[in-house]
DNA sequence: CTGAAAGCGCTTACAG
DNA sequence: CTGAAAGCGCTTACAG
């Protein structure tokens, strides 16, 4: 058994609620009491519950992040972000795994539940919607990072994907080119609308045609991508810039654009979307729009405390991400 | 409030104890009293208290990570594993960062105290000694991860880095390397010992001998590796291969020797330890050691579990790397 | 099978 | 200033 403030009282003369309160600097015990008491604390090794602490104050300043996988860099960084924010103002985060199963993701909140966190964030969730009664029940709010539920239940915070696409066409044309084709991710995810909303704006802002065989759909990872990639550069008439849904397709693009011996960036411009840490070690070195994944989950758990303190500022936060020029886009060249 | 094991109570009309069988599925309860009770739970919206069930149980079925960062791609592997054991025992992991800072990783395992946490991961830690008396009084088991720490109180687990080294040592010695030099780590880490010991033990084995100025030291990072590097490498009669501390220490050394314009892998073999995820794709890729990250967070999760039933199987795990063999080592080349 | 009781280790009105 | 009391939401001997 760890030494209890019972214990101390016992030692100290006193009840176990003058403890309790010399032990928590309250205001009603003088200061040489206090610091007796405190004494015989060290002392006797005590170190306080915070599970009994929690039953009482119906608080356990614990805050529960879901992701996906931690192994992902994407969601290491922003899982730092988080725990930094969370550590500076007292919180502890608990960690888990959905593995993008959305059985296991429901497991996850349920304990989050069981453990009455203070709090919960989710980052690129599909199925926030299915927890949401019990959190509302059990007064817990949560905040969605990067979700793809486009609903207003909860708060959120995500990177501006329409403004982050808009730059990298608008850098696309800025570099003199007319004829550029999408990569897109074809799970219809909300992130691909957007970035092609963004990228459709800008065509449109500079008067840029697109013809229809111009778009075409991998699944945001390597292989599909090199067969939409495949069916893309195969025409008679190809694009001579492609806007990549994210930095996985294009890199499935360069692949496919190597093994047809069209040079990169001479005859073809290539932009990614993420800035995974791949894309500024590759060769070429990827133009792409940077996420800022740790001030994100900064912002997320900003966004968090905010509400605990009952100051949300808003409901859902946007991040514009940065175009990082890199070696994969050039001015269209003359010939 | 959170419905309670009481409204349930009332809301049945049993008692609360009858409640919380119901809800555990106590023998004592016949099959359809406690299937009206569940009923009657889940449709109440009730979540159980584990805080409350903490109190009583003195578990929480939780277990404390630290670790210095997430964002670094080890202990995102290394976490990921770790996690998927937690989940699959019933055990949430609270993760904490260091920041590689003694103090505040001493708040940090505090902290984990207070919550008490059934036990308690360290990754890489030279600190662990600290705040060993206090998880003894609170009878908290910890296990150290790959951790600088040469004593043995608690459970360690570790990369077999006498073997790692040794292997890396030998594939340079069976290319037919014979002058072999060793780039270290100044800061005297048990690792680089390690590394350094199986160097030499591969050394000894197939009598080669090793030139005091064959050995230099960096500090593990890029620009410190560099400057030894530089040292080495600009002498008349420098080594035909080069045993690296870690795969940052390696890409120091390669950079160097592109500068000094030094072929690899024709007039310079190299490899590194740990196998980061950018050995495989820098040019030439980097032979190494890998350690199996993922697989060690599981063991080392496993471990702790073992602990908690009684059946710790050793007190320390050794876990073996695997060599693997890329671009930057070559057989000695006659000129 | 079921309930009343005690207790886990705290916090905090309420009296004095 | 200080203590006795109640209570947070559970679990589990102990009686019946």
């Amino acid at each position: 058994m760890p030494v209890s403030i019972k214990d101390i009282a016992r030692l100290a003369g006193v009840s176990h609620s003058t403890v309790s309160r010399a032990l928590r600097d309250s205001p009603l015990i003088p200061a040489a009491t206090a610091q007796r008491i405190q004494q015989i604390a060290r002392e006797s090794g005590y170190t306080a519950s915070a599970v009994a602490r929690s039953l009482v104050t119906r608080k356990t300043q614990a805050i529960g992040v879901v992701v996906t996988s931690i192994a992902d860099p994407f969601n290491g960084d922003l899982v730092d972000g988080i725990e930094e924010v969370a550590n500076q103002h007292g919180y502890s985060v608990i960690l888990a795994t959905s593995q993008a199963d959305p059985e296991r993701e429901m497991a996850v909140v349920r304990s989050f539940g069981e453990r009455r966190v203070d709090g919960i964030l989710v980052a690129s969730s599909r199925v926030g919607s299915l927890y949401l009664p019990m959190l509302e029940e059990l007064k817990i709010p949560i905040v969605l990072v990067n979700n793809q539920h486009r609903s207003d239940f909860a708060y959120s915070i995500a990177v501006d994907n329409v403004h982050g696409a808009y730059q990298a066409a608008r850098h696309l044309i800025e570099l003199g080119h007319r004829r550029i084709g999408y990569l897109g991710d074809r799970l219809g995810l909300h992130s691909d609308e957007d970035r092609f909303a963004g990228f459709g704006k800008a065509l449109a802002e500079f008067k840029v045609s697109l013809p229809k065989e111009f778009v075409v759909y991998g699944d945001g990872k390597l292989e599909g991508a090199s067969i939409a990639a495949r069916d893309l550069l195969h025409r008679s008439k190809r694009p001579t810039a492609v806007l990549c849904y994210n930095d996985i397709s294009a890199f499935g693009l360069l692949k496919v654009a190597e093994e047809c011996g069209i040079m990169i960036p001479e005859s073809l411009s290539v932009t990614g979307f993420d800035d995974i840490t791949f894309a500024a070690l590759a060769r070429p070195a990827l133009t792409t729009v940077r996420q800022p994944r740790r001030e994100m989950g900064r912002k997320a758990a900003e966004l968090l405390i905010a509400i605990f303190n009952g100051s949300p500022e808003e409901k859902a936060l946007v991040i514009r991400g940065e175009l990082i020029v890199r070696e994969s886009t050039a001015p269209l060249s003359a010939s």
